[in-house]
DNA sequence: CAAATTAGTGGGGAAGTTCCAACGATTGGT
DNA sequence: ACCAATCGTTGGAACTTCCCCACTAATTTG
């Protein structure tokens, strides 16, 4: 494994991998939800209520994905949706309060998972760490 | 993007499956390798000839896979596949001079990409960000 | 020798992700 | 009033990942 653990790349990958794959099976378990659905509910959480189209935009996931995504958490009434009176093609997609309730949830079980996966590393590593990924994820955009 | 941004793994996740992507478009183009096949080419390159089995593992490959792959590799004329006279259960798959050679391109190939993804961090950050992924990464084996 | 184990094969499938093409409803520009 | 663009929606294709079962050949174990 010397050559693929020496590129950065894979070993971001298979961390990333690791790291994502064990998240989504406690948020299935513990709150009930899937990473998407943590994703969006984080926007919401962040910027407010949004329309469909921005917080597709801002994941990274395709619109008519977002739909589907929609769907699943009016279903559980995580989410609210309503006709934005200003422009009626969108939604106001506002976070309910069972909604906050679970994302909060959710966060401290994804907070938990973290410092298990990134117990090998000291507090100041592992904000390196993030530093230093959230810098080549910043030029990733460009 | 506040909350998600200020997850590791999410952060990882990301800019290592962008990474991965980009690899695997140049590689399809310029080796016209696959990722796995690429991975299985370098495993070899470090290790010298191994079974089938061996690679499976360390790849954490599906035994079943495994042989579909090596199809392809053998197919390329990238590895040649003979069997183990010690235990004639096993093949003992090796490089080929073609193997080598499109191996080597492939890692240049890599590499460029990685300096590419990399480029917002200096020399010392870069070794820093493989140094405690890497450290991460050890800790997920057990 | 018989039984259990291991290496490789072939087949297949479930689940998830990503992406696209087409459509109705609504809006903004001209 | 008309046209182009946008938002949400539906349906589905393509692909990857991961995994399971049954089977043969060869080896090791009891």
């Amino acid at each position: 494994m010397e050559t693929l653990l020496g590129m950065t790349t894979f070993v971001l990958h298979k961390v990333g991998v690791a790291g994502r794959r064990e998240i989504a099976e406690r948020l299935a378990v513990r709150p009930g939800i899937t990473l998407w659905q943590f994703a969006a509910l984080a926007e919401l959480a962040d910027q407010g209520p949004a329309a469909q189209s921005a917080l597709a935009g801002g994941l990274g996931l395709d619109p008519s994905d977002m739909v589907r995504l929609m769907d699943e958490l009016l279903y559980d009434e995580l989410v609210s949706r309503e006709r934005d009176p200003d422009d009626r093609r969108r939604y106001r997609i506002a976070l309910t309060p069972a909604g906050r309730r679970t994302f909060t949830t959710a966060r401290g079980v994804v907070q938990k998972v973290e410092n298990a996966t990134l117990s090998p590393l000291t507090a100041t590593e592992r904000a390196q760490l993030l530093k230093l990924a959230g810098k080549v994820h910043a030029g990733l955009t460009r």
